[in-house]
RNA sequence: AGGGCAGUAGCUCCAACGGCUAGAGCGGCGGUCUCCAAAACCGCAAGUUGGGGGUUCGAAUCCCUCCUGCCCUG
């Protein structure tokens, strides 16, 4: 049991009052934050994505926040390498890796494994993507029923993302994608506390209102204008994230910023929601209250014993 | 005050001629998820068609009336 790393992970969705939580804890413990957050990882919005600010950094380390340009994107198995090594070499220093975040998906890939597929080459994808556009999610759906019938039938026939991903796989390893989850997987070097903050939505609302206007009077809008500057792309996937599109459509003059807020504002809500069905079906989790500080210092302390 | 236009799901709107169970997008609610995940996808609920009356076998649709909003004229 010892030769596993301790890990503490606090996930939960946006505008719980995560990276309060890590401060706290960082005031008893030697952590170092490790972002687990898919948009927290782009340099150019460090404010729409609530990146925790110079001054909250100053409390202890903090690794993996800001380190991705606006076209570039992390896939989970990227990130569970990355920030499975990150935690190692925290620890080696004698520190306590704390990942902060709320993409469910990268916290399985790390504790949980995933599949170690090769990284498919970007024409590969692409050749998919375009195929799909062209002829439509059934027909390549059809294609995937003949060479992988097990990733076929999983998948449904408008899951357009999904099906590029199991044809893109086979046509770029050479096997197919169920072939590469049905292997076994190295186990976790780590023994972790997975804490999961957790907010009704209703009582979340308020928060997230507010935290826009926050956001705001940090610069979001400076923010956007600048990021827009540099890659003026709407499609460059740092640009996918909430709060980054919204303003890309007033900037661009599609939304007022009337609108513009209101919809901000209403993807946040749906955001938070789509994590709070996540967070309920993840087992092992332990589903804390954000205010309850106490309990979360309580559960570290004997974790890490 | 007179004339014109409109009123359909929480919102924005579609529904030749009067004719299947009034539809869609968004939102809402629930769910899925092994790598674009703040993504992508699935399911469900929701309407006294502004109110009332009339014509008709049958009205969101035609007629009358009232209510509400917008526009034009004064």
């Amino acid at each position: 049991m010892s030769h596993f790393l301790p890990l503490i992970c606090l996930m939960g969705p946006t505008g719980a009052g995560k990276t309060a939580a890590s401060l706290a804890l960082a005031e008893e413990f030697p952590v170092t934050v490790i972002n687990a957050d898919s948009r927290q990882f782009y340099r150019d919005f460090p404010i729409i994505t609530a990146q925790p600010t110079a001054a909250e950094r100053a409390g202890c380390p903090h690794r993996l926040f800001g380190c991705l340009e606006t076209h570039e994107t992390l896939g989970a198995g990227e990130f569970a390498r990355l920030a499975g090594k990150t935690a190692i070499t925290e620890h080696a220093k004698g520190r306590l890796p704390l990942l902060v975040g709320g993409t469910g998906l990268y916290f399985r890939a790390l504790l949980d494994g995933i599949a170690s597929i090769p990284a498919v080459p970007e024409e590969v994808a692409a050749h998919w993507r375009t195929r799909c556009a062209l002829e439509g999610a059934g027909a390549l759906h059809r294609i995937l029923a003949e060479v992988d019938p097990a990733s076929a039938e999983r998948l449904h026939p408008n899951d357009r993302q999904r099906i590029c991903r199991a044809l893109e796989v086979w046509d770029a390893t050479g096997k197919t994608l169920s072939w590469w989850h049905d292997r076994p997987q190295d186990p976790s070097p780590f023994r972790a506390l997975r804490l999961c903050l957790e907010l009704p939505l209703i009582a979340l609302e308020p928060r997230l209102d507010r935290r826009i206007d926050l956001m705001l009077q940090a610069g979001a809008l400076d923010e956007a204008r600048a990021a827009l500057k540099r890659r003026a792309d709407s499609l460059a996937p740092g640009w996918s994230g909430i709060g980054c599109r919204e303003l890309f459509s007033h900037l661009a003059g599609d939304l007022t910023f009337a609108e513009c807020r209101d919809l901000w504002l209403r993807n946040t809500r749906a955001y938070a929601k789509r994590q709070l069905t996540w967070f309920r079906a993840e087992t092992g989790l332990i589903r804390l209250a954000p205010d309850d500080l106490g309990q979360i210092r309580d559960l570290v302390r004997r974790h890490c014993k």
